[in-house]
DNA sequence: ACAATCACTTGTAAAACGCAAGTAATCTAT
DNA sequence: ATAGATTACTTGCGTTTTACAAGTGATTGT
């Protein structure tokens, strides 16, 4: 039944709802933008990412991207105390509705983004989401 | 200071954090699929929309998709007891963004998403947005 | 005239959220 | 070796948001 998720949408069959259902809150989508923008990876980063997620909230978070396969947490070989968060495949597969989300958002309110940057997206945001996805690969 | 919203994001300047600060809900989105794929216009067709809103929330969210320029709220002229909300310019511009998180969904998720629209959406996006806008258009 | 319809509002209990504080494991500096 | 800092959380608690059920007022159909 499932296509390789520990949760399933419930409400409806529609795609959208379960789009919604997966990433229809405040902050998860702010995750996901850490990690494919800002190049953050653990929780202390996430925790001072701009927007001030709590505490409590940013682990909930965190716990239900990994069970939907959005991210991975991966003890960090250098320090113990630390995990480091990455993006799986199907995670990267945001980066389209990132771009387009970002385009929306840049285009109806006064925003802190180049508008240099804004114009490359709106110019092909596929082919920009697809460089964002190549770029986050080669960090490794 | 603002672009002809009533509302502004208050937590970032960043433009994903103004659209999920607009739209980062459960339901939000969902009204504006109603209107701009299922002809849907009315209180009472959002209500019936298949995922189940509550009565309240609904009214809250169409009153802030309004009050974001999201939507407008006309007098039915046919029938005084009836509202009919219509996307605004701002509202028929998250076409694309609609369209990737339907994409996305339907290939996470099982969904009832038919394969050959989800085919074509995924061939040429934005196209297709385009095309949902026109027709919205046309339709008065 | 009267019941039905439409678009809500109101009340209330449950859930989610924000904030502050605390905890366990690990690392760093002395 | 140990004391203090750092990391990634959890816990408690008061507030806000949500879901569910019921009710309201204007309008319409019969």
């Amino acid at each position: 039944m499932t296509k390789g998720c520990a949760n399933e949408p419930t409400r409806s069959a529609c795609p959208l709802n379960a789009t919604l259902e997966c990433l229809g809150d405040q902050w998860s989508l702010l995750i996901v933008r850490d990690l494919l923008f800002r190049s953050k990876h653990t929780y202390k980063d996430f925790l001072h990412g701009g927007e001030g997620v709590s505490t409590n909230i940013l682990a909930d978070r965190l716990r239900r991207l990994t069970d939907y396969g959005i991210i991975e947490k991966h003890p960090d070989p250098a320090d113990a105390r630390r995990h480091v968060y990455r993006l799986t495949e199907r995670g990267l597969e945001l980066a389209p509705v990132l771009v387009e989300m970002i385009l929306w958002g840049a285009n109806h309110f006064e925003t802190g983004a180049p508008p240099d940057v804004v114009a490359k997206m709106e110019k092909d945001p596929r082919g920009y989401a697809e460089s964002l996805v190549a770029q986050f690969k080669q960090e490794g």
